[in-house]
DNA sequence: TTGTAAGCGTTATCAC
DNA sequence: GTGATAACGCTTACAA
């Protein structure tokens, strides 16, 4: 292992001269600045993260908290990993993961080993009972998703109020006379994740507005049978014909049974009535057929958060009128629209 | 902070009985325990990795390189980073992510720093330019994928060459009489990733000895465009009447549009053709129609992987015949295989 | 069975 | 502009 005395040595100056033509943290003239850094070149000198993070008090290191829990949504965490640990490494810091399982402990773990200097807390429930935890940390935390007290903290999140209501917004402007929202399924509405509730709800207030008849069923799961289950409820409940028919499916695992039980039916989405998705671009692109969408916009979300996180971690002011950010979604049409009439 | 000091004050005892108490590495007399444990439980003392890293030499961190590149594909590497962390976190340790795109600097930063005391590279390629490097690291190194020259490293992947085998196989002993294989797209083949060579060999072997007609067609990508355009190609070439036809799908992002187009084409996978694809049983159970697959088992290979690893890391002899340990794939029949005639 | 003390490789505070 | 030197909090010989 070759040290910073190493390259002091070969440098001939001292120690701390070598740390400082590292920092920058004090003037250097131009002469020795030059010997320093070719004695690290040739010696291929990296310094110690452990004794770097003993000595400075900062270990370079976001800590991640992803939602691993049995039944989560894999296929969206993927893009907030990858943005999350992209970002990082642009303010040459590192990313620990922990998983959602370890709960709280986790995060006084990471917080108190000091093994992070931050930390990003995914997919946070209503009254997730790790926001007190987090709250009480010595370092920071940013939450994405928003609990119904954020005690504080920052949160980075999907405006799915609004997105519920863009949802029902375009189905009703678009000559549609009812709506069926295919829900989330019973485990994670039991999980009582925030951002169900506010999607709910937009989508409510916009049906009110709109006097447009509204639905919600509750599939018993994501599976092929939890869609036949669901629109079998839906569909008997209203009768199949008659009127323009929007359907709106906010959870993504559901979407593509959901596409496949209508055709199923020889109900065709986009020809028979509306299917409006929420889910990254990239789902809705692949589904079958691809189906209008409302975007997640992960790597959005992500940006912002780290933004906000590294402004934490500098000291520096964070321009955000309330400690709650929202991210407005991005409709898109696609196949499965009814056209105009 | 609170210090082990603070609990050696709190205890009566000296700062080494801490420690000890808390490896340990040496008898401790139940009392001395008693009181050490009592004063590490009322002062809440977690010990700073910085400083354990610095003083041990060992992290307690396992690096994990993630193929972040534009284009991979996303849905398949979330059970692996899943596993890993579970699996490191059963052997106390943490998991820090590195991208794929830092290339071989990555491994020598999480290396040189000391930042991770063994690091598992996924996706590597047939003559990935960072195994040389991993190589030549004072860490142990554990490739998921297998290169032409694994440099002596433990490699760990699903036997795609047993896969590709299995597939055609299947086909062949369900009276098909002709094979086409939907083969990756050119950017896939481009990066020269190794088990797309493997699965080609595999399933042109098992035709040839099955004397069964094979062709392989290339798709430009995994777009619905890109499906359509392999299948023009593969099914002018043939014809698509007379016979039964078996494709095959080894990319699971095209397994989708595939199906899709068939559909649209009137062509019913599981009446009018066989369908086989490799993914994951997730991805198999939630396409439309539901298809039959060989599964990618991505948590039994992290295992292994892992297994492996803290073996190297305990240096424990593994117990493997050669450096290279290949996964069994699992063989779903579902709805897109053609019923037995 | 326990204590003492010398590091581990940085950073950062003093001096000069 | 640069050099000593004392932390940082833990592990681990070496003593007792």
């Amino acid at each position: 292992m070759v040290t910073s005395r190493d390259v002091a040595r070969l440098a001939g100056v001292s120690q701390s001269t070598v740390s400082y033509v590292m920092s920058g943290r004090r003037s250097i003239s131009p002469e020795t600045r030059r010997r320093v850094e070719e004695a690290i070149e040739t010696l291929g000198f990296q310094p110690n993260a452990g004794a770097r993070a003993l000595a400075s008090q900062r270990s370079q290191v976001i800590g991640l908290v992803v939602p691993f829990a049995p039944g989560a949504d894999m296929t969206g965490v993927l893009p907030f990993i990858e943005t999350i640990t992209k970002c990082a490494r642009e303010e040459d810091h590192n990313v620990i993961l922990a998983t959602e399982d370890e709960g709280a402990e986790g995060l006084t773990r990471l917080s108190d080993q000091s093994l992070c200097d931050a930390i990003v807390l995914m997919e946070v429930g209503s009254k997730d009972p790790r926001i007190p935890v987090a709250a009480g940390l010595s370092v920071p935390v940013i939450l994405i998703g928003v609990p119904d007290d954020p005690a504080g903290l920052y949160c980075v999140d999907l405006d799915y109020t609004l997105a519920g209501r863009m949802a029902v917004d375009e189905l009703a402007s678009s000559a549609h006379d009812r709506v069926v929202l295919l829900g989330y399924p019973r485990d994670v509405m039991a999980r009582d994740v925030n951002f169900v509730r506010r999607f709910l709800r937009g989508a409510e207030e916009s049906a009110a507005a709109h006097g447009i008849a509204y639905v919600e069923v509750s599939p018993p799961d994501t599976s092929r049978a939890g869609a036949e289950a669901a629109l079998d409820e839906a569909l008997t409940e209203q009768g199949p014909g008659g009127g323009r028919l929007g359907l709106v499916v906010p959870d993504p695992q559901l979407i593509q049974p959901t596409l496949q039980s209508l055709l199923d039916r020889g109900l065709v989405p986009g020809r028979d009535l509306s299917v409006i998705g929420l889910c990254t671009d990239r789902t809705a692109e692949t589904s079958t057929p691809p189906v209008t969408n409302l975007s997640l916009e992960p790597r959005d979300v992500s940006r912002r958060a780290m933004r906000i996180l590294f402004r934490l971690l500098n000291h520096e002011s964070v321009p955000t009128a309330s400690t709650v950010e929202l991210v407005t979604p991005r409709l898109t049409l696609r196949q499965t629209s009814l056209p105009a009439r």
